[in-house]
Parts: C-alpha cells; structure tokens; sequence
DNA sequence: GTGGTCTAGACCACG
DNA sequence: GTGGTCTAGACCACG
C-alpha cells in the first residue's frame, strides 16, 4: 500500500498516516489480520519520524483498528469492533461540511451523488 | 444565535467560532445582511478573548462570509459568492468520514439518510 | 460629480474622498477654481459625517490641491503646485504593484500598456 | 534579505513585512523554495514581537507565496500561481498614482520610463 | 463605540 | 526547535 504524505498540509502527519491506514482497511486494501510494516521500516519508506509512526499506531491500536504485539509488530485487527454509528466528531464534520456546501449552491442531489461515488 | 465553545476539542476556538457561524449562515438562522455581535460583545458573552473573535472574523471575511466595516461592525454578506464545487479539503474530509462508516458497518443507505436529514 | 465610497473598503471614507476628488482633479472633470460643495452639503449627498468629509478637504488643503476660505468655502486651487516627481510613498507602492505583477507572470509590455490606458 | 520595517509608517508592520517578502521574491533575492528564518529569528532580528511575524507569513502563506511545514518553518513556494491579471485594488492603486503624477505635470514617457526602470 | 494593531508572555502540538 | 493558539491589556484610526 502506497502511502503519501503532504508535508504542507494543516493536518498532521500522524493523522495523515493514520487516515490512510484506516481508508485501506475500508477500501480492502488491508486485509483484516494482514501484517503492517514495523514503525521503523514504514518510517523509513515514507521519510518521516519514526516517532510519528509510532504515534499513528498508538492510536489506530487505541480506536481498536490493529493489533500490537511484541512479537510481530502491528496488524490489521481481524474483526474490527465498531459502533455502527458515526461518532460525534464524524458527525460534526459533516453537518460543517453539508453547511457549506449547501451555501455554495451545491444541490442536495449532486452532492449524495458525489458521496455515492465516494462510497464505491 | 448560541455560540457553543468546546474547550476540549482539537479544533481552535477561533475555527469554532468560524464553523458555528457558517452553520448558522447556512440553517437561515443568521440572515443575510444581519449584523452580528461586535467582536468585545461576542468575546465577552463567550467568555474568551477579542483577539480570538477578531481571528473568527477576519477568516470569514476573507472566505467572503461576512462584511466589516469601520462603523457598523461586522455583519453577514449580503450575497455570499462561493464556488458550486466541494473543497478538496471538504472532499477529503467526506472520503475519511466514509471510509470509517464504511468499517463501522454503516450501509450505505443509512448513511445517505444522515446526509439528507442533515441536509433540511 | 458623482463620488462614489465603498463603505466595506479597507481604504477609509475620508481617503476614498480625497482620492476621488484628486483623480477628478487630474481627468478635469473638476477644473481649476471651481467650487467644491461645503463640507456639509457634501455629507448630506454622500450620506457620510461631515467629520469625514472634513478632514478629506483638510487633507487636499494640505496637500495644495484645494484652497479653503471662510466666506466661500472650498474650491479647486487655480495653480496646484507639485513637485514633479512621484512622492516616495507612490514609488514604494509602484514598486510594490509591479513586484507583484511579475510574479503574476504579468508580461512588461502588457503591463505598460495597461498604464497608457489609464493615462488617457 | 534586509528587511527595514518604518514603524512611522501607516502601513501596519506585517503588511511591510509581507511587502517586502513579496519585493524579496520578485526580485529573484528571495529563490523559490529557499528557507525564511523562523518566526522567532525574524521577530528578534527586526525587534518585533512573533505574532506580528507570524501574521505576516500567514498571510503570505494564504496568498500562495510561501509553504510552512512544522517541521522545518518557511519557505519560498517552488511554485507560485497567481492569476496573471491585476487584483481590482492594484488597478485602483495604479489609477490614483497616475492621476497624481498628472496633477504633478510628470509626462507620460517620463512615468513609463520610471516603470521600465522598476521592472528590471 | 467600532475594529485593527501590537506587545509580552505563556502554553501546546508536532516531529 | 518549530509554528500555532490564546490571553490580558494597551493604544490607535475611524467615524
């Protein structure tokens, strides 16, 4: 899985590892169980911290999407326990974004349009 | 119109401030051309400092939210003139968000009910 | 002559005055010796306080581009005298604009160009 | 780059800043992707505080002129987009020194001149 | 009375 | 060590 980083972005780089993390486990790229690089050689692919790796791990572990043991590093939790519930925060997000949407003139059909093609 | 600050959250009280005021623009309940608190007024009641309204603010007057000037203070653009087109912040904001409802086995149909009930 | 203020500008109304009547001034459409309408009247039209309009002519009197007395009021200087050469606040902002307009990949002959236009 | 802040000046000191960054990069002194000194360095350097620094690369940053990552501070963008076309305020900026200098019986070709002398 | 600017100083997240 | 955020407080230009 290739893993991109934008050094400018305003999200951090953690968060950006641990966002594309979590979207290959949704897309099936990672598949449940499947072993993840170790934090030093996945730092070293991507060019960062290897403390910023670790960082990530530490909350993809805590939100319950791997495993960590000391044996074998990181992988993908095989069952992933979750709400099926957007959380607070997911939902916040949206209604910010819907809110801004909706001001740009954006019609309700096109926008579920786009979220359908996301979905995919 | 209640302005809710999260102490707590991740996202900087003057985004906050910024987002809640968008969302209110959006839901009608801030009008077009209505005026809108003064920044000592609005610091006060919130209980944070005017430099933190006066950021809000400045960033919805550069995103084309609102107008200010020298004698009336502050008070909602008129015509808010905005790209018909999702940011690409926005829109990888909706992809992650997906991605999670996706692995929090949230099927697609109920997710698109959120949107819409968010939506009215 | 029809002035003209931009109540959300970022110039102030009293300079957005004194520049309207300076740019009069150089096209001609105010010529030299003509009346200027009394502070008061002047605000009254522009629907701005008299103040403001006060201290624009104050300005233009200091500058030497208008001749206040008592009896009659404010008029055009017959024979505004003027260095002839661009005060250094104007080469600092020419300098400035220019700047910017090459790094807008704006081209030397097309940006001259632009200033005959203005010139005539 | 020596930077040379007017504190008599009515120009805000971020702004002079931010001028002079943008003077910095037009002029080829200031390379595309060269690093800036930090907000700290620059503040302690000119004898302002940091905010003041920091809202002049803020602004600079939202203009498109500079990256900053948290890692490594500013730096000049690679590459810089801009619409090659004059904002509205540059036009207006441009008209009033035009009609000044008219007022002032500089004649054309000498403005121009002075223009060509700026550009290079 | 309004927003805008600036300071000194603190604390924090990130890496 | 870096920029980002926030505060308390001051002063100023504008109208």
């Amino acid at each position: 899985m290739i893993i991109k980083i934008n050094d400018y972005s305003d999200v951090p780089i953690y968060m950006q590892l641990r966002n594309q993390i979590v979207m290959g486990i949704s897309s099936g790229e990672l598949a449940p169980g499947e072993q993840l690089p170790t934090v030093r050689a996945l730092a070293l692919e991507i060019g960062i911290n290897t403390m910023t790796v670790s960082k990530a791990y530490q909350i993809l572990k805590s939100e319950g999407y791997i495993l960590t043991d000391r044996k074998n590093g990181a992988r993908i939790r095989p069952e992933i326990k979750k709400e099926s519930e957007l959380s607070e925060e997911n939902k916040n997000e949206l209604m910010r974004i819907i809110s801004e949407a909706k001001i740009s003139k954006i019609d309700r059909e096109s926008f579920i349009r786009t979220i359908e093609d996301m979905w995919k």
